[in-house]
DNA sequence: CCATCTTTGTGCACGCGTTCACAAAGACAT
DNA sequence: ATGTCTTTGTGAACGCGTGCACAAAGATGG
């Protein structure tokens, strides 16, 4: 079991803030969009807003790489593209090993967008052996048997999980043992890797009680605000459901102190 | 610019700080985790190990709704899980529509996460004619066409896009005049929404880039000072296994120059 | 070559988020 | 009651990210 630390440290990658980083790939498609309809150059303000980003942020990002533009023109597009996927490290082929081939893993197989960049699935495994061999997305699975072979002999060094929760510790273990070093997480549960290791999670549960929290604000807003002038959004009943199981468990605001 | 609706000041979420909203589903799992087990009380200390955060953190951000530890005790898991649900509102029922049903849409509507915490799948919309009365995952998928009046029959507020990039847009703007105001994108593009529409997007790409990025950062700082940056990226294009006559998929890969 | 106009690149201020460190609050023992 | 011990809740410092505003750079035209 993985007894490292956990936390990243907020990485201060060679200068290139994070937030910076992360808005990378949001410029290189904006970019490559431009690239194909052949224009020549754009300027901070338009691909700002191709890219849903602030202007002067978008510059101050750019500052980052280098001074790529020209005052009075803009940035040359396929020059920016060339310098962004290169900063990315998408010039280079990433094999990646997707495991736990079910009803997530087997659409992110089938995903364009894997093979669209510098990204190629080297392969699919799951711990199921009735899935052995067979094909998704025209490669056939493989039992987690053949992971470390797999990982050593393709060179792999991303791993995406897309397995139960309850195997993704193990599976996780698995995978940084034999040399995997960044984590795309998608089972809901904190991996513990050791440092040195990358991990992103995506979790959809997540996201979706994030949008609740906002949803319930603004029906909330609206309701105390003034009488239900617009549209009411109808979040309907207020039914408390389940969490029934207390005594006295769900005992309703009882302010200590 | 100098008009008066630029975006949304954000960040106002009633006195909860949007990182301590993002966090609040991530407690709230290590708590439930703690309530299956009947552990009747936490300490900061150890809830934050489970929920992979720092505890000072974690206790500034349960300041914000409130006193709800003992000192000398620690939090108790059972109240604490339904102020946290309360909060968040999860004590209410949040019909949701998933629209374009192909692998990752069916993916999310086989997810056993939705229905675990106040999420319902209302409806599964597709485009595709041939697709109408299929049922996936049980449910019957139905025509684009009944998406306004499932929407407001139901009084869905959430809608979560799978489609093709070509066409998010699209959905995403019947979803808003049809009265969806939170919306979960899948679709690797931006979304342009009206004011009071809450967009969270996953895009798995990015996510992928982002850890390719770190990972050349890794192995250059271990070789030295690398040989890359001429060499020809491999220009895999994109095979998308479209089934139907659709819209274009998405970006199309294009080699930087 | 000079003037003008466009757009970049960035200094600076500000606000949010994170973390430390500690006083206060309460549990528990005597 | 009193003292000790544990843990919360938070004031304060700090660092990062964002956006404004503008000088400098370069294109363009005369
Ligand atoms: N389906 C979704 O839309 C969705 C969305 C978000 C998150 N998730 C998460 O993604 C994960 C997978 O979801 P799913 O719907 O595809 O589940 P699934 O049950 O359909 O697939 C899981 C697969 O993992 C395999 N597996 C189990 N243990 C394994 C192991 N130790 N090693 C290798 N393979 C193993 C199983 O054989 C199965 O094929 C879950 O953790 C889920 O919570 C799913
Ligand atoms: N598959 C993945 O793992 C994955 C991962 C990340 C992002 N995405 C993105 O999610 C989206 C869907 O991916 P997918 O692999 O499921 O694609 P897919 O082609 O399998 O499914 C798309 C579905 O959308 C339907 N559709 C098309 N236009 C529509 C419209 N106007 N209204 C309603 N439905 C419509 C199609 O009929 C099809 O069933 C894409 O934008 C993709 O880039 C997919």
């Amino acid at each position: 079991m993985a007894t490292g630390r956990t936390h990243r440290p907020a990485t201060r990658s060679r200068g290139i803030p994070e937030a910076t980083v992360a808005r990378l790939p949001l410029y290189l498609r904006a970019l490559t969009a431009l690239s194909e309809r052949s224009v020549p150059t754009v300027s901070s303000e338009e691909l700002a807003a191709a890219a849903g980003v602030n202007s002067a942020k978008l510059r101050k990002d750019f500052s980052y790489l280098g001074s790529y533009g020209t005052r009075g023109v803009g940035y040359d597009v396929e020059y920016l593209v060339y310098q962004i996927s290169r900063e990315l490290g998408l010039t280079q082929d990433w094999p990646v090993v997707i495991v736990g081939i079910g009803n997530l893993g087997a659409a992110l197989a089938n995903y364009g967008g894997f093979a669209s960049r510098g990204f190629r699935v080297a392969a699919l495994i799951d711990a199921d052996p009735g899935m052995a061999g067979k094909p998704v997305a025209g490669i056939p699975v493989q039992h987690t048997d053949e992971l470390e072979k797999i990982i050593q002999d393709d060179g792999v060094s991303i791993g995406v999980i897309a397995t139960p929760a309850g195997a993704a510790q193990q599976v996780c273990d698995r995978l940084v043992a034999a040399g995997v070093t960044s984590i795309l997480n998608f089972a809901p549960t904190v991996l513990n890797v050791p440092e040195g290791v990358d991990v992103r999670k995506v979790d959809l549960s997540i996201e979706l009680q994030i949008l609740a929290f906002h949803e319930q604000r603004k029906a909330g807003e609206e309701a105390g605000a003034g009488a239900d002038g617009a549209v009411p959004p109808v979040a309907a009943r207020k039914q408390p459901h389940s969490t029934d199981q207390g005594p006295d468990g769900d005992v309703p605001a009882v302010m200590p102190a």
